[in-house]
DNA sequence: ACACTAACCTGCAAGC
DNA sequence: TGCTTGCAGGTTAGTG
């Protein structure tokens, strides 16, 4: 789920239901995710409307009046609109209650997300790069940024000080869209291929983002179907299976705790 | 500054 | 069937 396309699916999706809205309250049923749930954001978050929702990164802001609350889905979490006295599912965390009725229901198995509130800025959206889908992130950057470095460039392209939002997932497929073995030294890399890189960066995180839409109303109707993207994955997921374009077999190695699948073929 | 590892936690699938 | 092992969309903290 918490991919970037994932977070931004998730942003249009709840927004229309909580922009403007008033809270009533808010219910911490497990305060223990990847930090501890603000304490006593039941006391400075009732009462208080909803200015605007925004993401960052993998995270996502609710704008409030008076300081703003800060979500990351972490490995597993997602949030679902539901209704007043809905029942609570294995591992609802949270629950952020609406004077209209209806709630935003914070779901994580993992708890590796988080729920923070805070009157000042957020100390995790320090030093963090680029959106991946602004002007500001470009092959020029990823080039500047990696000379020197060692690093293999899958890892490298997945750290959050050079770009933010790539993932696992589309770290993948975009080394594999420009034909980059991703354990490749990152400073070993020349501009013109961190050019094609960064345009498949952009590309593959936009289709995903565009075909979120099905995820959208999953996550409005709490319908649990699974993501539309999965099905035009190139290589992650696809170890031992055929490359889609010289059909030889594909390999699987481990970068950075990270499994990763490429063709030794299509990528050098 | 950089490279790398362990850790957080639960669920699930594969292997024995 | 039941137990063990390893892996999963992320990020930080700690080690050299």
């Amino acid at each position: 789920m918490p991919e970037l396309p994932e977070v931004e699916t998730t942003l249009r999706g709840v927004t229309p239901w909580l922009k403007g809205a008033k809270i009533a309250a808010i219910a911490v049923r497990q305060p223990s995710l990847r930090w501890p749930v603000t304490p006593g954001i039941e006391h400075q978050v009732a009462g208080q409307t909803i200015v605007d929702l925004s993401r960052r990164a993998k995270y996502l802001c609710i704008h409030l009046q008076r300081g703003s609350m800060l979500i990351h889905l972490g490995m597993s979490g997602s949030l679902r609109i539901v209704s007043a006295g809905d029942e609570w599912r294995k591992h609802d965390h949270i629950e952020l209650q609406l004077t209209s009725g209806r709630s935003l229901r914070y779901h994580d198995p993992r708890r590796f997300g988080s729920w923070l509130w805070s009157e000042q800025a957020h100390w995790q959206l320090q030093n963090l790069g680029p959106e991946p889908l602004t002007e500001y992130f470009d092959g020029e950057h990823l080039y500047a940024l990696s000379r020197g470095r060692k690093v293999a460039v899958k890892p490298f392209v997945m750290t959050n000080a050079i770009v933010v939002g790539v993932g696992n997932i589309y770290a993948s497929e975009a080394l594999f869209m420009t034909g980059i073995r991703p354990d490749r030294s990152a400073g070993r890399i020349a501009l013109a291929r961190y050019q094609q890189l960064a345009t498949n960066i952009k590309s593959v995180l936009t289709r995903a983002i565009e075909q979120g839409g099905t995820t959208l109303r999953d996550f409005v109707n709490s319908s649990g179907a699974p993501g539309y993207f999965q099905q035009q994955l190139l290589v992650y997921g696809r170890a031992g299976q055929n490359c889609l374009v010289c059909h030889t077999t594909l390999r699987e190695q481990r970068l950075g705790q990270r499994s990763s699948v490429y063709c030794i073929e299509c990528q050098r």
